[in-house]
DNA sequence: TATGCAATTATCCGACCGTATAACAAGCGG
DNA sequence: CCGCTTGTTATACGGTCGGATAATTGCATA
């Protein structure tokens, strides 16, 4: 009965992004060693019960905002396309230099992206999630390279992409 | 109360090495929180107590394990230098796309730098480790730009290491 | 304002972590 | 062949991990 922690009720969409949110926090600062259910949780403002409220386990909130970084990432990248020249030689170009720069490859990218390395290579669901965001990734690449004035077909098409995102 | 397990006594430099090397296998494969004091001392073939007979922490092994990862990795890209052309120019060349191209980068290595990036990031003694290997490595990179055959002051010598390692 | 639902907290559990310490035995110098 | 040193194993401890479950309470609805 006595001092039980107060609370609001959040919406779901909310609490999810908070806690997704938190577990990137700390797996950029800390390694996924830094991301326990109790840490993440207290960085997110709740209690650790919540996480299982909200996700079966935490591999899959570790799924989650593995997928939240990657579309981060690939959003980021995309983005440049808005404002860039018409060229599509010089759009390729602009893009494949903004993959490679700040904002979508920075030390904390870097340090996020090193820190799910051994979940991807270890988790089957994982990889999952990293195959999906990646080729959206290569068809956009490949669509950029199709627009090129000289002519290819579909095989060499995707060879290049692959080639050009290695 | 029989049944103890048999043992060998080994060199200390056999013990040591087995165990960082065991380390050094873990972190490639699971990351760092596959590498236990129990799983090390399980793969190099000893019980976990031996671990601090010989080292006075896990800390310090995870140390004396990515010093020689470090140094491997330099001394591999070094040895490229041993059989290479004479002319500077080429042979800086030479240098800096071995340092790209396995063995010095390759899947394993990344998945161990990963591994090992928060650590220094964390850990003081850590980086020391990290400074000396990188400093020994940029001196290495600035002979071979100061071997080229246009003059340079020193200063513009130690930025273009720098800039090329970059 | 009373009531029910479920979002949130609280507590407990078994497993495993790194570490400390004690018991044991391998192999060398006498 | 026999002690002695010390490399090695065995066991125990406190702490934290992810997960399961019970208790509470915010809050929308009637």
């Amino acid at each position: 009965m006595p001092d039980r922690r107060p609370y609001r009720r959040e919406a779901e969409d909310k609490r999810r992004e908070a806690l997704i949110s938190a577990a990137l926090d700390l797996v950029a600062e800390g390694g996924p060693q830094a991301a326990t259910v109790r840490a993440i949780a207290d960085r997110a403002g709740v209690t650790p019960g919540l996480i299982r409220h909200y996700f079966a386990s935490k591999d899959e909130l570790t799924r989650e905002a593995y997928r939240r970084l990657m579309e981060r990432m690939t959003d980021d990248n995309a983005a440049v396309l808005d404002n860039a020249p018409t060229d599509p030689l010089a759009r390729l170009a602009e893009f494949v230099a903004t993959s490679l720069r700040p904002p979508v490859v920075d030390p904390v990218a870097v340090g996020l992206w090193a820190g799910f390395l051994h979940n991807i290579q270890r988790d089957a669901a994982m990889r999952e999630v990293h195959a999906a965001t990646y080729l959206g990734y290569r068809d956009l690449l490949q669509s950029l390279i199709a627009a090129l004035p000289r002519a290819a077909d579909p095989d060499q098409l995707r060879a290049d992409a692959i080639a050009c995102n290695a």
